[in-house]
DNA sequence: CCGCGGGCCTGAGAGC
DNA sequence: TGCTCTCAGGCCCGCG
């Protein structure tokens, strides 16, 4: 599922659960997460308060009165539940949903305001992990990490930067996470359309220029913060996994111009001759773009 | 250091 | 209906 709106979408919804409650009780139920959970886990996290639930690229972080962080990544497949303990709560809505997954349900986190937090993860690519707060800044997991590109620090003259001497195409530099971090192959896609940059190009054709970004830097980095915020208002999309954390389904696989549209007529191409979107493969994975609007 | 391809898993959907 | 094959939103690791 999940790239940085699905993340941004499940922190919202968790937060109202876990901010301010306790860890009454921690229950795992498989441990072969992308890491196994360390033997330690449960008993490092029982009893904490949940001060804060933030967001870093695609990572949820609980900041925990121990001192400790919980790193959690949803994987490919990952989800969260909110339900209540002992009664069915918002959980009986989704019933078939909620009955048929169950086998894959890892990790139930039992709040003491009542709230249970499951974490589900079919293939288990999803991970999660304790370290100490003031370790932070040197785990592995965040180091290496590029900007969030919703903050003010990700403008045109820093992505133009991280592109410049960039051997690759356009496409691949978004999808590396020490450029930028947090897209994924959905949200790549749909923002290089709304650029009309096309994915082949090389990354460093959109590089400093005398000391300035050139324009279409300063396209692409509209286009990203505008793709990613429309996402989050429409709650993510849901094409297998994703779901909030109510159970309910994103909504913004409607509003895909190109991602997974291989065939359909491009949505700005007007007049007789409607481009279709194509689909191409690089690095390994799907791109679908408009080769006549995106150049 | 960089870029690429393989591998990790399970499940959904297509084709036969 | 069921089998087999391909593919999937991510990320780490080893290779050249």
């Amino acid at each position: 599922m999940p790239e940085l709106p699905e993340v941004e979408t499940v922190r919202r919804g968790l937060a109202p659960a876990m901010e301010g409650s306790r860890l009454a009780k921690v229950e795992v139920r498989d441990r072969r997460l992308r890491w196994p959970l360390a033997k330690d886990f449960e008993k490092r996290l029982t009893g904490q308060t949940v001060e804060g639930l933030g967001r870093r690229a695609k990572y949820l972080l609980a900041d925990l009165s121990s001192g400790d962080v919980l790193i959690m990544h949803l994987g490919m497949s990952g989800s969260f539940r909110v339900g209540t303990d002992g009664r069915d709560g918002q959980i009986a809505k989704y019933h078939h949903e909620t009955s048929k997954s169950a086998k894959h349900d890892h990790v139930v986190f039992h709040m003491s305001n009542g709230a249970t937090v499951t974490f589900n993860d079919p293939r288990r690519f999803g991970s999660m992990k304790l370290v100490a707060r003031a370790k932070l800044e040197h785990e592995p997991l965040l180091r290496g990490l590029g900007p969030e590109p919703l903050g003010n620090e990700f403008d045109a003259a820093m992505l133009a930067r991280a592109c410049a001497g960039k051997k690759t195409s356009l496409k691949a530099a978004l999808l590396d996470q020490r450029v930028v971090a947090g897209l994924g192959n959905i949200y790549v896609c749909e923002a290089l359309y709304r650029a009309r940059l096309s994915p082949k190009r090389m990354a460093s054709s959109i590089a400093v220029r005398n000391g300035q970004p050139n324009a279409r830097a300063v396209a692409l980095v509209d286009a990203i913060k505008a793709v990613l915020n429309d996402a989050i208002k429409a709650g993510g999309s849901s094409l297998r996994d994703h779901r909030r954390a109510d159970g309910s389904l994103g909504d913004f696989q409607h509003d895909f111009q190109v991602y997974d549209r291989e065939g359909a007529p491009c949505p700005s191409c007007k007049g007789k001759k409607k481009t279709t979107i194509k689909r191409i493969v690089q690095t390994g994975r799907s791109t679908f773009y408009c080769p006549k609007c995106q150049k």
